[in-house]
DNA sequence: GCCGTTTGCTAACGGCGTTCACTCAAGCGT
DNA sequence: ACGCTTGAGTGAACGCCGTTAGCAAACGGC
């Protein structure tokens, strides 16, 4: 009776049998399909019976991998995190270690552009959460989604302890910010670091800001009103940067950004 | 041969025949079962086929009314930002007219509160774009976004004749910036205030990080790690207005925030 | 070679959007 | 007051969809 998990990729890389690595095999099968159709159609355009039918299998065959459509679309999600986490970390590494700033405008600069180049699967990660109108489970996703955020962490931290970020002063932030402020460094893991509540809140607000520019761009907000909003988001970028006291590096364009996306 | 309009509210209030007066009766009950659908089971549950058996006729019928799924749901759309218009304007014209700080912080107040309370339709409005999946006519919605907006370039326009605002000077921008700034108050029509491209850049900068911390807010971003982001969208209007060297005007609080939506 | 497990199938239920052909009543001109 | 036009609404149908139940075949350890 063993349930469909549904896990993610196997990180561990255990001794697997003949039949589990067929059926490893279908799954991720199961999920490419999925996650094309995802792209070409969109999140409703994503059905268990056309994956099967591309599979050349019936529906109901597919149970046998996934407990249904939903914990499908919380697994891709999944999944898509952590391509975006090796995406960003992989530009974060393109560049000289010690060069903190470099390596945060690269890695923030790889994050819109992965998001830009795969709309469909950053909505389904960042757009409304299935939370709202399903009762999905959604912890593997967002398992998934700390590690991601756990690069920026890291890169803040290192900014925080090598720079001298002006921060906030704990008495000026206000009771119930830093209760909240201090809940989400628990909860997400930062107390080990032992992060001072203004460089949470710093660390908060900027990415409240790089993920407004970045939704807005991908949700094409002002789409209407605007072709490329990579000057918006450079420009959001500048603002941040600077008002950390980080001196902005603006991109060195060959002909356009060739800020690629690896793997 | 009338094609089914799927105008939002009547606001030419023409003289109608009782026939015409029928239908927008019906069109209005469609759309507003179809409301209540959407907010109680998300956008995914609301469907033609329940909203007639709601109303004790069958899907079919409808058909006279809206010309299929999507373009109910851009209609509906259209409605929630003139709704959401109207409750930012009388947020604005509840306080004193003189007074453009304030009436800024009642605004942006009022968007935030409205947005809260109104996840599911806050993610139809502002979520990830059916034009990304679909290819629905969404000109009346866009029509009705432009008017909310409107509300805010009008007071952003009063402060910044009024105060003096620090903008960015036009050699500072970048040609790529202000290219994308000067089509942006074009099509947005802002053109005829003759606004400087440094207040459209202080504009969009400042309607992006709002448009963030709300939609972080309501897709639940933090959510597993923060409680209550009321503090979160304090402190970034707050950062926001000093940088605009306007001063920030807390919230007074009685109990709980009690910018209540009229109407 | 046997037997439990895994895999996939068919059939079926109920829900969905949408089209088509049709009925029926309201409204209109005369 | 009559007939005709027009619009509202229906029922049947098509082709999708998710999901469940029961069943047959293949597989793998013994």
């Amino acid at each position: 009776m063993t349930k469909p998990p549904v896990t993610s990729e196997p990180r561990s890389e255990a001794v697997l049998s003949r039949r589990d690595r067929v059926r490893e095999a279908t799954l991720t099968e199961i999920k490419s399909i999925a996650r094309r159709h995802l792209v070409e159609h969109g999140v409703a355009g994503v059905s268990l019976r056309a994956i099967a039918r591309e599979m050349g299998m019936t529906a109901p065959g597919l149970y046998r991998y996934v407990p249904g459509i939903d914990a499908l679309l919380v697994a891709i999600t999944a999944d898509l995190f952590d391509e975006l986490a090796d995406t960003v970390a992989a530009a974060d590494t393109s560049v000289p270690a010690e060069d903190t700033e470099l390596r945060l405008h690269v890695a923030l600069r790889a994050l819109r552009t992965w998001a830009i180049t795969h709309p469909a699967e950053f909505s389904v990660m960042f757009g409304p959460s299935r939370r709202l109108e399903l009762d999905a489970d959604l912890t593997p996703a967002l398992e998934t989604g700390r590690r991601f955020a756990s690069t920026f962490f890291a890169l803040c931290d290192r900014l925080i302890k090598e720079k001298d970020i002006p921060l906030p002063a704990d008495e000026e932030i206000g009771p119930e910010l830093t209760a909240e402020l201090s809940s989400f460094v628990d909860t997400v893991g930062l107390s080990a670091h032992a992060m001072p509540t203004g460089a949470a809140l710093m660390l908060t607000r900027c990415w409240i800001r790089i993920y407004g520019v970045v939704c807005m761009e991908v949700f094409q907000h002002l789409g209407f009103a605007v072709n490329d909003m990579e000057p918006f988001f450079e420009s959001e970028l500048q603002n941040l940067m600077t008002g950390l006291g980080v001196r902005y590096l603006p991109i060195e364009r060959l002909g356009k950004p060739v800020t690629d996306t690896p793997g």
